[in-house]
DNA sequence: TGTTAAGCGAGACGGTACGTCAGGTCTTGCT
DNA sequence: AGCAAGACCTGACGTACCGTCTCGCTTAACA
């Protein structure tokens, strides 16, 4: 349909591009996005600085491309659906838990984070992967307890996922306890509300058996 | 009792540390904290760079101490506590949501985030300051749902504050939704999991009558 | 004789020849040849750079061109010739500082005798067009004078040449102040040796009536 | 009398002056004052490059101050003043012309004359040491050349000496052929004038016996 | 009344990275 | 083969900011 006015001049090398987003990450992933100079990564791509320039207005826009393209090593984002959303909770807050003590990876996150910051676009070029990731994720994980019967029906799920992130990522910045997992997983299976079956009935952290 | 060993020297010009925290917070404040430099506060500030470096060791404890001095127009941190949780739940997290609208609290924000990220000794003098308030505040309201019956006995009201703190915290990276505020505080207030009064009973995001 | 085996493919285009080298021409003149590079020849001649490259080795070839082509609006090169050598000297000289008090013919007197010096084919060609012009004024005043009996014979007309034009030349770099202009008219005419004639008469600078 | 506002401020350290002052003379003269970059100069006189930028505006200037203060091997400045003016007056041109005939120092010749055309303060700089130079030395050959009586009184000597430092500038872009040597020193000597002595009589490039 | 130790203003300095510019070359596809 | 378009490499540019240093001067407590 639309011819799309053909392409003129000499076409973008893809394989410069990817010299790029390979050295990028390796760089990233080696001495930190904070640490890594646009000029560096030129070097190692063995590419020219404005080749860089051309295609990416900043560090930040390669670092999310690489994360985008999935040049980073990331940790997966999958979630254990058993049906059981206790359990599960647990198992996935855990999980998180341990990728924010890894240096490497709670570094990529903040810088991550700061690229979001920095530029909108980004922001929504990241979301678009990662967050989605995640909710599909949780939301799996979710979806199987709520079939399960294990899930009040009419819940926003969205909500919850948001919920869930925001407090995986607040832990990047500020202490994370895992001692405090079985209390968050608690409040969030059972609310905070006195509801008719739970008043004076002090509830317990533990499934009750 | 120890007399400390009278220092010797020429002490320490509060004068001019007042001085420098002025100049930062309004440069901080005109132009963000990430296009201020060490060399503008100190021009501003009309003191030798020196003089910045030999108190603070870098321009996020400089922001640090802004924060924590009160040099910085930040917005309150105070929940209402009328003893009903929805309301002052959704109330709270209204007012958060109005501060994080306007960018140059959103800039402030983050530029503390990442000051809290780059030096855990900034990231504990902030914490000492703005989540204890922030934790009281909240702790505040929930004490008050509490006394009033509202909430559930044996909840850790600390996991809570978490929950809270890291949803808005979240919400300055990611997109906010203000219309998820009904469906978040469900949420919070009832919980996801499946009980026996709600089992069947499609859940509102309204208080049942 | 030999048939010069006719050119395979596409022939040279004379009319972005001449696009480029009025546009180069403007661009000398407007912003000065120093401040005019080759991509901007090329964008305003709507040619493609390599076209430029193709044809010329450098942008002192390019300017080169086009002053032997006459694009550039330079000075003209005559002199006058009524056989009064006094009087056609100064009128020449007194020309010739006007031109190079003009800022704008300034800078391409030394553009092109920058670009004479880079490139010594380039000098040859400048040469071949300039200076022989130069010099054919210059001989046709001298010839004139001599004819009119006001020249000794046996001189070497071209090493007055020489030294006319260097005096003009090393004023582009040094002041030229035009007072000088008798003084300098009356060493040429009468020379600086001690002769029979003036010795112990202190020469005037007019002449003698 | 004139306190002199005492200088305020770490002051400037006199071995780096002379660091970049002769990096920069080395260099000029190895590859060329055009191959020479300001980072090779900062790098080879192991200073930042902002030093150089601090305290010379451009390339020029230091090449200007090189030469000033000596740091070039540039040819010297004298003349035989033997009191024969057409014996001095040859040679000095002869020995100027091997100066020109090495490439290294018609490098830094042009150079020098290309950092004049650039900046008037640079010329200004140049010329009263260089030109300063050769006219008192091209002045002393004059003077002794009077006092034996060769020189018709009256001559304005400060346009002669303009005049052959022209000639000898001219050498540097122009092709000067040492053979011209005799006719030109016939004209400067006796001019190209008709007078009562040499009307009729051809005049001879030699010294009549 | 010095003496001494630190604070301080001013600004030079080494260092690193920045983002841009210009000169040339190369790679498409079209003429 | 000429040519437009534009990607690409190379190398240099001039600037910004960092954090340190080196002056001379000031301000106190100490001797």
């Amino acid at each position: 349909m639309s011819p799309a006015t053909a392409p003129r001049g000499r076409p973008r090398s893809a394989e410069r591009r990817v010299a790029v987003l390979r050295a990028a990450s390796s760089l990233f992933q080696e001495v930190g996005a904070a640490q890594t100079s646009i000029d560096a990564i030129a070097a190692r791509a063995r590419v020219a600085k404005q080749t860089v320039y051309r295609w990416w207005p900043s560090k930040a826009a390669v670092l999310a491309e690489c994360a985008v393209e999935g040049y980073l090593t990331l940790p997966s984002f999958h979630a254990p659906a058993t049906g059981d959303p206790r359990a599960d909770l647990t198992a996935w807050l855990e999980e998180s838990y341990d990728a924010l003590e890894t240096p490497r990876f709670l570094e990529l996150f903040r810088a991550l984070n700061e690229a979001s910051g920095s530029d909108p676009v980004i922001a929504a070029q990241l979301d678009r992967v990662f967050a989605r990731q995640l909710r599909q994720a949780i939301r799996g994980m979710l979806d199987a307890a709520f079939d399960a019967g294990a899930l009040r029906p009419g819940i926003d799920l969205d909500v919850v996922t948001q919920l869930l992130i925001a407090h995986v990522s607040a832990a990047v910045t500020q202490r994370a306890d895992r001692g405090d997992i079985p209390a968050l997983v608690a409040v969030l299976l059972h609310g905070i509300g006195a509801g008719p079956r739970s008043r004076g009935a002090p509830m317990d952290t533990e499934e009750p058996r």
